[in-house]
DNA sequence: TGGGTCATGTAACCTGTTACATGATTAG
DNA sequence: CTAATCATGTAACAGGTTACATGACCCA
């Protein structure tokens, strides 16, 4: 996956390692973080199936860089790849596992568990968040209007599932306020 | 994680390898899918922590089988774990990685892989699909309305999480058809 | 007689994380 | 002078996926 999400940054124009990691940090981190040690390795792997091929730059004043440029089978890849259909079944939300099991913990404790999740989300405050210091990315993009759409929709997404994820907890918290109401007149 | 959640269901009662798979493909498969291989495999390595312990139990005519039960340490362990406020940073979605790059793709068949994504939203058809078959996890949580109650927080996010999700791919199909509708009165 | 359930795993591989290592230039 | 930016990686480990293997019993 992360193999493809860096050939369709390259599809997009030449780049050092260094530039993808940078790619990623300002506009896919809302969908994706990776490492930077990761991007290397799977740099190689691309390299070595033949999908992009390596130039070294030298440069003075700045250390020297190996610039990445796409091959025609690494386009034919990134097509193929974005075509096929899998059912995407990856589902694993370590958040959910942890509310799962809740139980265990006091009410108290578990309000609490809520209103840090609530507090995370910030990553696009009323629309202007984290994720849109990608400034520049989007001026590259500004030429290429189909480019600069799926962009949008993938921070149109953040944006509804961070307001959703708000709605959930805040719902969750309400139960459990109701609860306690309920314990506290049992007691009286 | 998969260790922790294996603890938890250990900690509702003693089971065998093959009762926590099931229980993973019946109760917590909407936010956590497991392979049978890996949940053996980590039974090894709680073991080894110390975290449960295992009882041969010679059964006739079924295979014998390994009974599992948490120990102390390993309720210990699920607390510290349930406590722990990590601030879960794990975003990575392969959906939108395929949406970003999609600009490559033309407009019909962007349109087609937002209604595949809309399709595949099965999971909760009107609040009563396929994570409810796990009626008997019910059963054993009805007399434990804690367990019950953040179980049923799990299926609220499940379901909120699909409605969102088609809203959002009816938002961009929208915008997609608007676009194709423009193209379409450029050539008149 | 064939498929489903009960029951337990191994091996190889792929993907992701954490920690470490280096070193020049440039802006405050 | 010191922190950030540019630039590239390695090593070890942790976690997840795919494929395979075995075998009895029960129900249709």
């Amino acid at each position: 996956m992360l193999k493809h999400g860096i050939l369709g940054l390259l599809n997009y124009g030449d780049a050092t390692g260094y530039d993808i990691m940078l790619a990623f940090r300002k506009s896919l981190s809302h969908f994706w973080v990776a490492q930077t040690s990761q991007i290397y390795r799977e740099l190689q792997v691309l390299e070595d199936n033949g999908w992009i091929k390596k130039t070294l730059v030298e440069q003075d004043g700045r250390p020297d860089k190996n610039v990445l440029s796409i091959t025609d089978d690494g386009k034919s890849e990134l097509i193929r790849w974005l075509r096929e259909d899998e059912v995407t079944k990856t589902v694993r939300s370590p958040m959910l596992m942890k509310t799962f099991f809740r139980g265990e913990c006091s009410i108290d404790e578990n309000i609490e568990f809520f209103k840090r999740i609530a507090e995370c989300i910030n990553v696009f405050p009323d629309g202007e968040g984290e994720a849109f210091d990608a400034k520049d990315q989007y001026e590259k993009m500004i030429d290429n209007p189909e480019r600069a759409l799926f962009w949008k929709f993938t921070i149109d997404f953040g944006i509804m599932y961070e307001k959703m994820l708000l709605e959930w907890s805040n719902k969750c918290i309400q139960q459990l306020e109701g609860m306690k109401d309920e314990q506290q007149k049992d007691r009286t």
